[in-house]
DNA sequence: CGCATAATTGCAATCGTTTGCAACTTTATC
DNA sequence: GATAAAGTTGCAAACGATTGCAATTATGCG
């Protein structure tokens, strides 16, 4: 007998927060308010208004974590971005953010909740378990594979709910969705040559695989064609580009015709800095960038890239999480890449 | 008597799925278990050990649900994007999407997971209470007012850990984070009367209270300093942006020398326009955009903007519903923009 | 050794909802 | 009007962890 009961002594509309309070009001037991509340029992159609009458009129709202409890699923899915390669890539990554945005919009509108989680796997072994294992979520998307490909796989030879934004490579095990990073790289060397580039640098680290693979299309290709191609580091911070990529530039200031940047970030850096030192582009110096942000159509000249199709990538991602959730098997999903020509090449 | 116990006599390492589970492997009780596990309380040393040892090697992980249930707090915080103004806004906006990612830092180093929702109010009267209600959450940070300040304001009134992204009126009652925008406005258009402007336009929706002040700010400038300003209303999402903006530019070409555009991102669409049509920037027209996105030290020319500082920003979000969740009725903080003189001026 | 006190541990209730089953009402059918 | 079938509802046992309280064991001290 609380002291609420002691003063007030019948009807007063005290606060409901319980599907119990709920059915006490409405003269029925909690089972039946359970099921009207949740629409599609059976349940007679009069008892269902007036519960939902009560209801509305107190504002009442079963609680989530009871009901997930219950029914042991959630209704959320993890978004987990490991930060691997370079702890100060922060989360604010433009293309992760892009992804994350079409990624929010497809999960809210099928229904799901977006668990966010940034993950530094240096500093946390064990994330992608713990994640899974917080009994939070009822499955995974993992945007970016960064340099944990092994522990992702070991993941996917017990969960099923996992897909993985990256980079596909030939025998893996765990369901991804991306862009044919390799194909992506031809097309770019492919296009640096066609018009009229001799000699090409790939700017951007080489060690993460989406990066690796683009390097390696383009490698491919010029070497076909009888093109060098060297491959010049840089690290993704936007901070610490913009003097990396002036290093490169000295250095290599006129012996090379024609550059394919791992991102458009970089690309968009690195023409400002030939813009800062008066080199021409396209006409001195030809380059491609790679993802086709928003920003890239805006820049002087409009950069020639290579496009990742980001909303269908969140497309698939999502609705292959689904079908995993429903119990498929599914197989992974590679992206075309495409060409986007512009003024810069 | 399961199936299991029949077939498999003993000791068979089965699936430890729950406390009790564990309890009864490590031949004590489920509570010895949750005070072991959860660190802090008055078990022994050795017992305390041999349970962990146990959780570590079947990867066992408590059930946060059922833990959450019972304890009555999540250790997540939501956050909301109301989408008003402009449907076709999506959350990727590049904005939006840098806040979040600040705010994903900040959150997970304070150890919340972020319950991320994307709202669309026109289609969901009740988006807060529903959120709030959710039980999935223990507190609540909206991005942007958008048109739902009264909503907010009516929900302030009775929840205490909310805090919002926005602008901040005299006499609110719900807790701000956000840009001093009409100061923000009047550091623009001073900018552009000193840099020789004697007509200046202001190019963005009015309706939204962050622009509305922003227009405001300059307005207050304009008028006493004797120059005309006028208003040319733009929606948000990049597409339509264009084609609007180069409308607003025949019709105002020879008549404004200076434009204040309502974010960075309408500016760069801006500068695009205008090079199209080979209008001088800043020699023929002035430019100053608002936000100092990543993009904009990266146009050409390099754009003059007044900065929020979003990091900040995000640092005042977190640490504001941080005290509120521990009970203080905390203060709106309001941060000074900065102008950002680069060479659109 | 005996008793008081402290340190551990077990017990059982609790968080709020869902759901299988049984019980009870209607309605339909002959 | 009796009986079967269908439609509604209530009951009570889960879901899995936490925690106040009681019970047990270990330790200290004279």
């Amino acid at each position: 007998m609380t002291d609420t009961d002691t003063q007030i002594p019948d009807d007063l509309p005290q606060r409901v927060r319980t599907i119990t309070d709920l059915a006490k009001i409405a003269g029925v037991s909690a089972g039946t308010v359970s099921r009207a509340l949740s629409g599609n029992s059976l349940v007679n159609t009069k008892t269902r208004q007036k519960i939902e009458a009560i209801a509305r009129e107190h504002g009442f709202r079963p609680n989530q974590m009871a009901s997930k409890l219950r029914r042991q699923k959630t209704g959320a899915v993890g978004v987990a971005i490991p930060l691997g390669h370079d702890e100060r890539q922060q989360i604010s990554d433009a293309f992760f953010m892009t992804l994350l945005g079409h990624l929010a919009d497809q999960l809210t509108e099928k229904g799901y909740d977006i668990m966010l989680r940034r993950v530094i796997p240096s500093q946390d072994e064990d994330w992608l378990d713990r994640f899974i294992g917080s009994g939070m979520i009822d499955g995974v998307i993992v945007v970016g594979q960064s340099d944990q490909f092994e522990r992702i796989e070991d993941v996917a030879d017990g969960y099923l709910p996992m897909v993985v934004w990256g980079n596909h490579q030939e025998g893996q095990r765990h369901c991804v969705v991306g862009t044919d990073n390799r194909l992506g790289g031809k097309l770019a060397a492919e296009k640096l040559i066609a018009s009229g580039c001799k000699s090409l640098a790939f700017l951007g680290d080489t060690q993460p695989i989406e990066f690796a693979a683009r390097f390696a299309g383009a490698k491919d290709v010029a070497e076909k064609m009888g093109v060098s191609i060297r491959a010049l580091p840089t690290h993704l911070s936007r901070d610490q580009t913009g003097e990396e990529i002036a290093e490169h530039l000295l250095e290599i200031e006129g012996k090379i015709d024609g550059i394919f940047a791992a991102t458009d970030t970089i690309a968009v850096s690195c023409l400002k800095e030939l813009r800062d030192r008066g080199i021409d582009v396209p006409a001195q110096l030809k380059i491609v960038g790679f993802d086709d942000l928003p920003i890239s159509s805006q820049t002087i000249p409009p950069l020639t890239t290579v496009r990742q199709d980001i909303a269908a990538g969140a497309r698939g991602l999502v609705d292959l999480l689904l079908r995993r959730l429903a119990g498929e098997d599914t197989e992974s999903l590679v992206l075309p890449p495409q060409l986007i020509v512009r003024g810069s090449t």
